[in-house]
DNA sequence: GTAACTGCAAAATATTTGCATCCTT
DNA sequence: AAGGATGCAAATATTTTGCAGTTAC
């Protein structure tokens, strides 16, 4: 697992310190969408509030994490696939957010639908969100 | 247009105020998805913020609006259709936002594709946001 | 008349920025 | 050594809550 984060980090030409190694840690040990709060409550003060802002930051502009929409106004972080980069983005699952346990998952195998858009609209990303009651909840 | 400012107020069981139908005039008059900041430049400080974050919860409870996803952070709302109601919300079409002029259209004609969810899973609603560029600005 | 709506003040929460210091490369 | 990362303070933005006064029904 620790060798996974420093190659993912690398991989990434983001700079190996203790924080960012323990924030992907989270990310990785825990296969949900996360905020910012979530991983504050999970480090516990050991870094500041600023840094984890900066951290997210930074895992977003190095493709290692995507923003995941949510019907709550949190914002919601989950990892990407190994496809994507700096450069591009290649996300094409839907996320799931259980209103039960409050938890949102990527559906990996649940490719969104394509969809034709009107005359002159030209698609670039897709967000998909589907509320409900997890496979654990129901 | 007053009239069906009023009717609709009086069909989600709200109180005829004036906040209110100048609100909900706003929605009517820009056919696309507004947020708390867009209605308090509309108004210009005629009423007080808190009222508007009020209003905007009423009408969300009511079922005449209906939050809309949106990548950027920020809280959007879109008039829902007329079958909403307090019980039950009916929207299955996709919203478009556009990373030119940053407005955020309901594609009212495209509907939401249905997709299988794995086992256990069990759907309440769905949000499709699609990002790219509008006809008007392609 | 009464319950609901509004404005103002203030608190709570979320996010960003500047700057000095420290650490990775 | 140099540029990037961090911590702290503080600014800004967003949303909620309490309370007193006002208004719709």
């Amino acid at each position: 697992m620790d060798g996974q984060v420093k190659s993912l980090l690398k991989k990434h030409s983001l700079r190996l310190t203790q924080g960012r190694k323990d924030v992907l840690s989270i990310f990785l040990h825990r296969n949900i969408a996360i905020s910012h709060s979530d991983i504050e409550s999970d480090i516990d003060g050991k870094y500041d509030r600023v840094t984890i802002y900066r951290t997210l930051k930074s895992f977003l502009e190095k493709g290692l994490i995507h923003k995941v929409l949510d019907d709550s106004g949190a914002t919601r972080y989950a990892l990407c696939n190994d496809n994507c980069s700096e450069a591009e983005h290649q996300h094409n699952h839907i996320h799931f957010k259980c209103q039960s346990c409050d938890e949102t998952t990527c559906l990996d195998h649940v490719n969104i639908p394509s969809v034709t858009l009107p005359d002159g609209f030209q698609m670039a990303e897709s967000n998909f969100l589907i509320t409900g009651t997890c496979a654990k909840c129901a």
